[in-house]
DNA sequence: GATGAATGAGCCTTCATTCAT
DNA sequence: GATGAATGAAGGCTCATTCAT
């Protein structure tokens, strides 16, 4: 679509290199969420992407460095998200906790087929340290930045809880409410998510989150 | 190992349907840990129980079986846990509560072992619409003796805070906490997993639960 | 049922042991019918019968064995059943081939389970010499008396046709009509079989054989 | 062997899909004649042709599809057969009778390995639908034409016989002279079963046929 | 005699990977 | 770059056979 750019010829033959991978990647989180990690195979990757069999080889050589790959660019635009919202947000602590909790519902991050991969992932990810690195990656950062904003709002209303469970807290009922939009049959929608998430908030910092989040 | 223990008998040859059936159910559950869902294979499940693989059909029939009917176990096992914790709390919502939350950390029921098999599942479970059917089974009855708690010890403090929402942040919190024991490398101990817990029932319910649980 | 003999109890525990391989080989000849070759295993044999699996091994060894033992069964009571029908024909050669192709079609002997029974064997025939014995012999001594009543009858109609040939001609049209009711998904009647080959002998034979049979 | 011929070339890595496929299904009627049907495994199909057992699985996807897939082969070519010798027949009815019964002796046809391979099938065609298909489309037209033809004779003599049982007589010889080619340790010639054809045809329309075929 | 748990060889099938075209 | 035929390792499953009870 948006490559076919000046041209208006269908599917080009030759595309570039990291175009090609990235249709990759897409595919293969669609049939990581479709088929679960187990019966993902390169054969129904190429069929999802519309290309050649032989052609995700050609590409990523194998099929546990596609996988790497793939979970590698999720972890990358999770990072990318909740930075992005972070630097768009006001000063004070509670905003940008607020952006924090926000960007992990963003629409663009928060689809079925993204969360449905990361959870296919989970699985295997404890018994292959490869994946283990852009799995913890991932979260450690977000960590430290969490648990930076709540000690902020902690001494703000001059309490003296440990920051570092007070962060676990909010951070786990983030993951818990993804884990539910992904194994339930009928799951609640994502205002609702972030409405409990911010349920959440409002227990812990009554004085900057409410009912209908952040205090203005 | 094991049955190497108390007694320096040999290991029967022969051992009744019930035996078996639990000996290999024990297991898959720990291959599932070890190897990831992916790579769980009959061989390996045969191999951890010192049986012959050809063993596991003759019990099961097919692979596909032995993870439901392990599955089950899970489910019931877990069920169980909670039940009992419950029929043995006092009476007062706020015990009861503290019941639950102190069951799910059962060193019966939280071990590595079992943890990594509930998550591999998960990991499989949007595409296998059997598995669901007994972690779903599971999950209501839990969701709903939770809310009924919640609700009760809303209406104690007279407050008017939405009961499904409160209820859903202890749930997926306990959750998220065993994500957090599963898939960190270096994971804290079970004790701090029940604080963080209970930090976040101290948010919820200030008036019963304090930074060291529930209140005397 | 029958064998219960003197006392009316049901399914006694020890069965003489000729009683139980007769059970067998009926159970098996049933399998074969309904299952084909190939797909005759001995839990379904066992559980026609209505015994356990280990039965049949105890009486016959090995799967081999019960199979070259029921074609043994097979060709003997086929042979018994033309061998009395001889001996009870009058003496003329064509009285003795009229029951000799009558014998063919004794509702004992040609039955569904039976034919298809036979069919079953002839589908692996090539390529078991094991099972040739039993039937090459079974055949050899049927052609043989054939060709000499075939040999009598041209003799007393004073002709010089090949008596070989016109046996011959004889049992594959007896064979190829057995082929045709098993094969066949609505075969015509064991009747019209008789008459089919009747049409045969009367073509081979017309000083003896009619339309309707044996000219008397 | 084969393709050593007249070429000292190597046989070529990769070739069409449809002249694997028919190197498969010769590869199968080949390890049918030697093998029996229940003991015809890809293994050895693939061993026949030369090649690798993935590759059975790449063109027919599974061993009944191949199967079945050979079972129709040989079907078309035996109506193709009988239906090109009958074109090419005079147009007399007692021609194209014996071009009918010539047909099924044709030396392409009725070689030892597809007498053999049809009569493997004949066990398992009882109990399979699928095989039953393309086993009863091969007779009924056969049978259909062979009637008429006979009508035709049985007029043309003034005859009042049944024209379906002298059809089938006719019919059933020949399929048991092929039994007989089939299932005889040392069995006669192609020439002698074609003999024995006309000696049951010289019986049936003694006006036509004699000892040594049709009479011109 | 009889039962059914246990074993292991062999089969069909899937699928990552290679490679000629 | 791209395709799809070809290979072979590995897994699930069947089943004849053995054997403790």
């Amino acid at each position: 679509m948006a490559e076919a750019g000046a041209k208006a010829e269908a599917a080009p033959r030759k595309l570039s290199r990291e175009t090609r991978r990235g249709q990759l990647i897409e595919a293969t989180i669609e049939t990581l969420a479709q088929r679960g990690y187990a019966r993902t195979t390169l054969t129904e990757v190429a069929r999802t992407a519309g290309l050649s069999h032989g052609l995700v080889n050609f590409h990523f050589e194998t099929k546990e460095k596609l996988l790497a790959e793939t979970l590698a660019f999720l972890a990358e635009e999770y990072r990318a998200n909740w930075t992005a919202a972070l630097a768009a947000a006001a000063d004070h602590p509670a905003a940008r906790l607020d952006a924090m909790l926000r960007a992990d519902f963003n629409p663009a991050i928060c689809t079925p087929a993204r969360l449905a991969a990361w959870c296919s992932f989970w699985g295997e990810a404890q018994s292959r340290p490869l994946y283990q690195e852009s799995y913890g990656a991932k979260d450690e950062e977000y960590i430290r930045v969490l648990e930076g904003i709540c000690a902020a709002l902690l001494a703000l209303d001059r309490r003296s809880d440990d920051p570092e469970r007070v962060a676990r807290v909010l951070r786990v009922t983030v993951e818990g409410v993804w884990l539910d939009l992904m194994s339930m049959r009928n799951p609640y929608s994502r205002e609702e998510a972030l409405a409990t998430v911010h349920t959440c908030a409002a227990a812990l910092f009554p004085a900057h989150f409410g009912a209908g989040g952040l205090r203005r």
